[in-house]
RNA sequence: GGGGCUGUAGCUCAGCUGGUUAGAGUGCCGGUCUGUCACACCGGAGGUCGCGGGUUCGAGCCCCGUCAGCCCCGCCA
């Protein structure tokens, strides 16, 4: 066990067993040999830690330690000056420790302890002892213990920081913009260390599971063509070839299915991907994603590979999923839940009510309810808890969300109220399932336009009522996703997803007939109502691919010139294949907790795309974009 | 492209109905202090109220524009 890497700044490394053992073991010769005269290593058990400099990280010193000589490295946390003695809180990834400057130390070291200022770069050696009972810090990793001081240097002195990087219990985090310009400061927070230490172990148990599932690490390139995602594409100009341009990637999905092609059988890649859209608090303009890609498989066989993943990388973070995840159609998920991302925390779901409110006679939905429109509601428990301006809110929601609004109906014992209670008896309202203290939402018109309006309802109500989840982490696969959908300025049907997704054979024979009712071998990861990823199994007969071009309304000459490259390659012989792609920052981002993809990036955008550390985009100069044949308007 | 929120000391924020000298905490600087751990205490410095224009006797506060950050729609798996 690495104890050091186990302490309050690094939750997620609680009670990890380490498997670095044999790295360690040829290390430590190395190490041992060139530690300082007089500097004994630091034994078995954090010998990776040491270099030609330190013996070990700050966090990691522990009461075992304590009569040991150390040396450590690290940044000035805080400083606590009481006159004859003095205390330093130094500072590493792996942690903070004390060291105490007494009055018994040597009086070099009691003078540039005194001249310390936050965020100086310092080394110190001196012994580890253990605090007395009454001076412990119960809230430190290492609070049993402290290092006397008996040599100190600044090696890397500091101006006093621009953002803080010590706060103080409830102190607000600066603004984020400063957050972003100052980012090698931000970057020192435990939280934010925290953070990416998480993202680089989830980043190798990744790895270390594809891997182990026979799957293989094959780069391809940034460098490369249009791919049909149908975001924009970042270009980069030719120098070599004038007015040409290579695409960012906006995926690897062609070249995965070439790697199929070319007999790689299995293929993963933690792969850069760039897409030049708007971005979101949880979308970025470049993001990495876990790619995977298998031939001669089913639909069950991907979902398999990813089940092992995901299981891999909660567990990773603490948390023992089980397999297999529950799987929901499309049509089921659209119709209990209004989306494709269900929360399936909460068993709350969405019913026709049609049948039953029709009778009734209510205005409100009389001149809505044609041409296949129906009536669909929430029996919510506990909705008597809703406040006049909370529905009031909720239907603003709706009218935003294209609705005409929400009709909502309260019972209270006998009592029944709402925007159209009088319509209905304490009778009908049990038959909906709404009891005494419930209260009903309702809402009318075509289920396109009443699904994202109970969804968003649906979500709301969970919110505001404080719903408890039936379980923490609640997986499924949603499955059957229609292979078309209508555009919605022209209505003609276009394709849901990637062109290169598999029709459901049962369906093939309706492609042209009835586009609408085609299923596709298309699937979404979803968890607590967040898409984690979507995969599919791809066409692989060049005369299907080619009319499904064609129903994307390219000619057979576009498509040629397009993607040549893989209709060349699915006619030379191409297995049965199929694959995933996993939103990598956003599973990181759910995993720790964090507010924001900026919180488990290293060096992220703004909402406007731009990279405040480092100023980037950047106007370029004359000369460069003469040699790239390019003139800018200004 | 559209809508919303925010912008006051290095940082986090307060600032009344437009009123005369713009405050607090923290950080910073100086001092006292031998067991602190957000040390405590005393003193000090620190302001283009994002920027530009307007209304007014007078603007941090009202109006118009603009910039930046964030959130959302559009867009995007």
């Amino acid at each position: 066990m690495r104890r050091g890497a186990c302490q309050g700044v690094e939750p997620y490394l609680a009670a990890r067993p380490s498997r670095a053992g044999a790295g360690q073991a040829l290390e430590r010769p190395h190490s041992r040999r060139i530690l300082p005269r007089g500097v004994r290593g630091g034994g078995t058990i954090d010998n990776v830690s040491a270099t030609s400099r330190r013996t070990h990280r700050c966090g990691e010193l522990r009461v075992q330690h304590v009569g040991q000589r150390v040396r450590l490295g690290g940044w000035v946390h805080r400083r606590r000056d009481l006159g004859g003695i003095l205390f330093v809180d130094l500072r590493d990834r792996a942690g903070i420790v004390q060291v105490a400057v007494g009055p018994g130390a040597p009086e070099e070291v009691r003078r540039v302890a005194g001249g310390l200022s936050g965020e100086t770069v310092v080394e110190v050696e001196g012994q580890v002892t253990a605090r007395p009972a009454n001076m412990k810090n119960p809230e430190l990793a290492t609070g049993d213990v402290e290092v006397q001081a008996t040599r100190l240097a600044v090696v890397g002195p500091a101006v006093t920081p621009a953002i803080p990087v010590a706060r103080g219990k409830g102190e607000e985090l600066p603004a984020e913009e400063l957050r972003l310009k100052y980012r090698h400061l931000d970057l020192r927070r435990p939280e934010m260390q925290s953070n990416l230490m998480l993202r680089h172990r989830l980043l190798q148990r990744a790895r270390r599971t594809l891997s182990d599932l026979g799957f293989l690490e094959i780069e391809t390139p940034v460098l490369t063509k249009p791919t049909p995602e149908g975001a924009r594409d970042y270009l980069v100009p030719s120098r070599v070839h004038p007015g040409e341009f290579y695409a960012l990637p906006q995926s690897p999905q062609i070249y995965k299915q070439l790697l199929m092609v070319s007999g790689f059988d299995r293929y993963f890649q933690l792969a850069r991907c760039f897409r030049d859209e708007d971005l979101r608090n949880d979308r970025q303009p470049e993001f990495t994603q876990i790619d995977l890609e298998a031939s001669f498989v089913g639909m069950e066989d991907v979902l398999g590979y990813v089940e092992a993943v995901l299981v891999a990388l909660w567990d990773e973070a603490g948390h023992k999923i089980a397999r297999p995840f529950p799987r929901i159609t499309w049509r089921e998920a659209m119709e209990r839940y209004g989306t494709d991302k269900p929360d399936l925390r909460y068993e709350f779901p969405i019913a026709d009510w049609t049948a039953q409110v029709k009778p009734l006679a209510v205005p409100f939905f009389q001149s809505a309810l044609k041409d296949g429109a129906r009536v669909r509601g929430l029996a919510v428990k506990g909705g008597g808890g809703l406040s006049r301006k909370d529905v009031d809110q909720l239907a603003e929601a709706a009218k935003q969300l294209g609705g005409s609004g929400l009709a909502w109906v309260k019972r209270q014992g006998e009592q029944i109220s709402g925007s159209i209670g009088k319509h209905f008896t304490a009778e009908t309202l049990g038959q909906l399932g709404v009891g005494d203290g419930d209260a009903a939402l309702m809402a009318v018109g075509p289920d396109r336009v009443t699904s994202p309006v109970l969804d968003r309802v649906r979500q709301e109500v969970i919110r505001r009522l404080e719903f408890k989840p039936k379980a923490a982490h609640a997986f499924c696969w949603v499955v059957d996703f229609p292979l078309f959908e209508p555009d919605p300025e022209t209505g003609k049907p276009v394709f849901a997803h990637h062109p290169f997704t598999s029709p459901h054979p049962d369906d093939v024979a309706r492609l042209d007939t009835d586009p609408f009712s085609c299923r596709a071998l298309h699937y979404d990861a979803v968890y607590n109502g967040n898409e984690l990823g979507s995969g599919s199994i791809r066409i692989t007969d060049p005369v299907v691919q080619r009319r499904v071009f064609g129903h994307l309304g390219m000619s057979p000459e576009d498509a040629e010139a397009r993607f040549a490259f893989l209709l060349s390659g699915l006619q030379a012989g191409a297995p049965p294949h199929g694959g995933f792609a996993v939103g990598f920052d956003r599973v990181v981002m759910l995993l720790t907790g964090a507010g924001s993809l900026r919180d488990v990036i290293a060096f992220p955008k703004t909402t406007t795309a731009r990279a405040l550390f480092e100023g980037a985009p950047a106007p370029a100069s004359r000369a460069d974009l003469a040699a790239l044949h390019i003139e800018v308007k200004s």
